[in-house]
RNA sequence: GCGGUCGUAGCUCAGCGGUAGAGCGCUUGGUUGUGGUCCAAGAUGUCGCGGGUUCAAACCCCGUCGAUCGCCCCA
């Protein structure tokens, strides 16, 4: 090796998180616990390739398709295409809807799936932003037509998701797109996307702002007034429908959307039972989303302002969301395929928390016990004892040389590993066993101790 | 894609014209089989990269790359 070889400077790729190991120790955790949560619903997995056809991806990319990643050989071989035929996916529900159209034949219908994998976004990155990130997903899709019933479900499973991870309280903001849509045609709207992007603003700009922006639109003052007095309109329970009701417009798709809305804030009342007290739901008509296939239902979670679990000016930023559509498959197969579905952001969820320094760092290693290997000639005795403690369950490191014992304690302390296990130093001796924590240290037995 | 800020040891940063420092971390030692504290010694940097001004640049100027915050948009 040259004395003087040029070294690669490490550096992050902006957008791109990684976490040292006894944070993403919590972080494997999370993916447990709402693993749980998903499956304790009847929930079943599926995972998809990172990659899909361009073809596929922009069939519902929209604005988005700016952002994707194409995939293409630094090498292509004789004859191939120097143009990508491939490229990351951006989200779970474009690569769902083309597997649900590709096994249409052998999936039994209402489809429950859940997904958890990274997408790919190539946006600015910024606080709460990220180019690589992970998404777990829930969707269900049926054949025609989907109950109303999944329209509530969803929100509960969510909600006992954020609840599963022990994070400062969550609430889920629900809406449906149909009293937004009615109510700006009762007020004789006919385009009604100009009016919907910058109402989405709402809690970015403030009414103020809003107001402004919708005048550059050349919305009407009159029309602007009743568009903001409906956004903020917001309530714990069905009640919101009296309040839209009181507006004075009336119109039948409206009328639509708020007996589904109620039919779903009607079935959530037990977010709000004591043990949830700080967090739960809210029917909140300012939530409409920009994706443009919702056409019900609208969600997304976000943390309850609250100075004492949320530092004042912290971004309330949507830590998860989703919806309703009528049909995503649609350009996929020949079949009518609603579905309603949401996700969750754990890697923006993660990352702010870490931010604000929430995550409690887990354990440098899963080890519960370092095995010491008091001299080369005792290796096979401590290499059995650590077997023996593994086959009982245990996680279990054997040191990896014949070091002092300051050096191979120091090892674990540095490690976090709770048990330091010492094989005999002498023959006739007893194994001893150290509780690094209290300091403790006593005799013990490798197929029977318990910590 | 567009604007603001910032790039000095593994990390956090000081130095702001005379050729590099602190704290933490790291390595070794404080003797015979035991960590966390303490003490001692030690290693580590083309001061992001390229050019310019100057007798002299980490420091001033220009460019460039990267990071970061915000806009658009979104989980």
């Amino acid at each position: 090796m040259s004395e003087q070889h040029k070294v690669y400077k490490p550096k992050a790729i902006s957008g791109f998180p990684e976490w040292l190991p006894e944070y993403r120790a919590v972080e494997l955790a999370w993916l447990d616990k709402i693993r749980a949560v998903f499956e304790s619903y009847g929930f079943c997995n599926i995972e998809t390739p990172s990659v899909e056809e361009i073809d596929a991806l922009s069939a519902k990319a929209g604005e988005t398709e700016k952002e994707i990643y194409t995939l293409t050989r630094l090498q292509a071989d004789d004859g191939e295409s120097k143009e990508a035929r491939l490229a990351l996916h951006f989200d779970l529900t474009v690569p769902m809807a083309r597997y649900v159209a590709q096994h249409f034949g052998q999936l039994v219908f209402p489809f429950k799936r859940y997904q958890m994998q990274k997408s790919w976004r190539g946006e600015r990155p910024q606080k709460g932003r990220y180019r690589e990130f992970y998404q777990c997903d829930i969707d269900v899709v049926n054949i025609d037509e989907l109950p109303i019933h999944f329209d509530a479900e969803l929100p509960a499973v969510l909600f006992e998701a954020y609840q599963a991870l022990g994070i400062p309280p969550v609430e889920i903001h629900i809406s449906n797109r149909k009293i937004l849509i009615g109510y700006l045609q009762g007020l004789g709207v006919a385009d009604t996307a100009p009016l919907t992007r910058a109402l989405d603003k709402l809690d970015k700009i403030g009414a103020d702002g809003v107001l402004k922006v919708l005048a550059d639109e050349g919305v009407s003052a009159d029309v602007a007034q009743k568009a903001l007095a409906f956004v903020q309109i917001k309530t714990p329970d069905s009640s919101f429908a009296d309040k839209v009701r009181a507006l004075g417009v009336q119109n039948e798709l409206m009328e639509q959307g708020i007996t589904e809305l109620q039919f779903v804030t009607d079935n959530l009342k037990h977010l709000h039972g004591d043990k949830n007290a700080g967090g739960g739901m809210v029917a909140n008509l300012g939530i409409i989303r920009g994706l443009d296939y919702y056409t019900g239902t609208v969600l997304e979670a976000r943390f309850k302002e609250n100075a004492t679990h949320w530092p004042k000016g912290a971004p309330s930023l949507s830590i998860g969301g989703g919806g309703r559509y009528d049909d995503l498959a649609g350009s996929f197969i020949n079949q009518k395929l609603p579905g309603v579905g949401l996700s969750i952001g754990l890697t923006r969820l993660f990352g702010l928390l870490m931010d604000q320094g929430k995550i409690a760092a887990g354990s440098k290693s899963p080890a519960d016990v370092l095995v010491v290997l008091p001299d080369e000639a005792r290796r096979a005795e401590a290499s059995d004892t650590a077997r023996t403690l593994r086959s009982r369950g245990f996680k279990v490191e054997m040191y990896h040389r014949d070091a002092k014992i300051k050096n191979q304690m120091a090892y674990a302390e540095k490690k976090g590993i709770a048990h330091v296990w010492f094989p005999p130093f002498k023959d006739g001796q007893p194994h001893e066993v150290k509780n690094m924590t209290t300091g403790e240290q006593k005799p013990a037995d490798a197929a029977v101790w318990t910590p």
